[in-house]
DNA sequence: AAATTCTCCTGAAGGC
DNA sequence: TGCCTTCAGGAGAATT
């Protein structure tokens, strides 16, 4: 699923073949996403020149000179450019068509979202209360102390919280942890700033490492079968219940937190 | 305010 | 072989 670093190997695989071009075009076969494609999108669009593809968190901005168009992925969407002319596949709900070239979405769980906004786009109420970019100066060990002051909610869930910092999902915060040596389910208010240095370094470490690989991840991540391929490969823990811990030898576990599956090394994590 | 639960959806996996 | 059930997952919304 696309995290931080496929969403951000998504936009630099993109950006070189859409911008600077004209929309000649949009289809919607889908509406129905995570929120309904405004009817409104293919005359906003449709003329305009595309400037430039940013990312903020794990939302895709598509600059215009009037307006910005928002694309989240959820977690099966994938974006590609084909040839205008190539026949949709089922799940492509959303195209941009930009002359020969055509920008294509396709999101099976249609968890992924695709709106429109006029005004400052960082005043959008989905960015407007987003944390700091992880791989950004702002986010550092001494950030994360201060936010969890007070706080008993586990770290795990707090490091996911994208009020805290953003683009850190399942998969990065089990293997975060496990780098940083430090147990998902503890009390985030209960971690020294020294480890919050540490962790945040860990974080940083671990989406740059994949942003690193993420080229390979993408390509697969667009085969027919769907393997995540060599991604997965670097994963120290997550998925790995039951198999030995690279660092001790000892047992990986598996567990809910939040609702969500927890992988560590309870002899290296505390 | 903080934390938890609910919700959207479908492919994959497991059970029988 | 195939049908049915269960589950995962991003993250905003609703609820406690």
């Amino acid at each position: 699923m696309p995290e931080l670093p496929e969403v951000e190997t998504t936009r630099r695989g993109i950006a070189p073949l859409v911008e600077g071009r004209r929309v000649t075009g949009v289809v919607i076969r889908q509406p129905r996403l995570r929120w309904p494609v405004p009817e409104t999108v293919p005359g906003l669009l449709t003329g305009q020149l595309l400037r430039r593809v940013t990312r903020r968190a794990k939302y895709l901005l598509f600059h215009f000179d009037q307006g910005v168009l928002l694309l989240h992925l959820g977690m099966s969407g994938s974006l590609r450019v084909v040839p205008a002319e190539t026949p949709p596949a089922a799940h492509d709900h959303f195209d941009l068509l930009l002359g020969r070239h055509c920008l294509r979405l396709r999101d099976p769980r249609r968890f992924g979202a695709v709106l429109w906004s006029d005004g400052p786009v960082a005043a959008h109420p989905l960015l407007a209360d987003l944390g700091p970019e992880p791989l950004s100066d702002a986010f550092d060990g001494d950030w994360l102390h201060r936010q969890a002051r007070g706080r008993r909610a586990p770290v795990k869930n707090f490091i996911m919280n994208s009020k805290v910092v953003v683009g850190v999902g399942n998969i990065y915060a089990s293997e975060s942890l496990f780098d940083a040596g430090i147990h998902p389910a503890r009390p985030c208010g209960r971690i020294s700033r020294q480890r919050y240095q540490r962790l945040a370094a860990s974080i940083k470490a671990t989406l740059e490492a994949a942003i690193e690989q993420g080229g390979t991840t993408l390509r697969d991540f667009h085969q027919a079968d769907g393997r995540p391929g060599y991604f997965e490969q670097s994963l120290k823990v997550y998925g790995r219940a039951g198999e030995d811990c690279p660092r001790c030898g000892g047992a990986i576990r598996r567990r809910m937190i939040g609702q969500r599956s927890s992988y560590y090394c309870p002899n290296c994590q505390r």
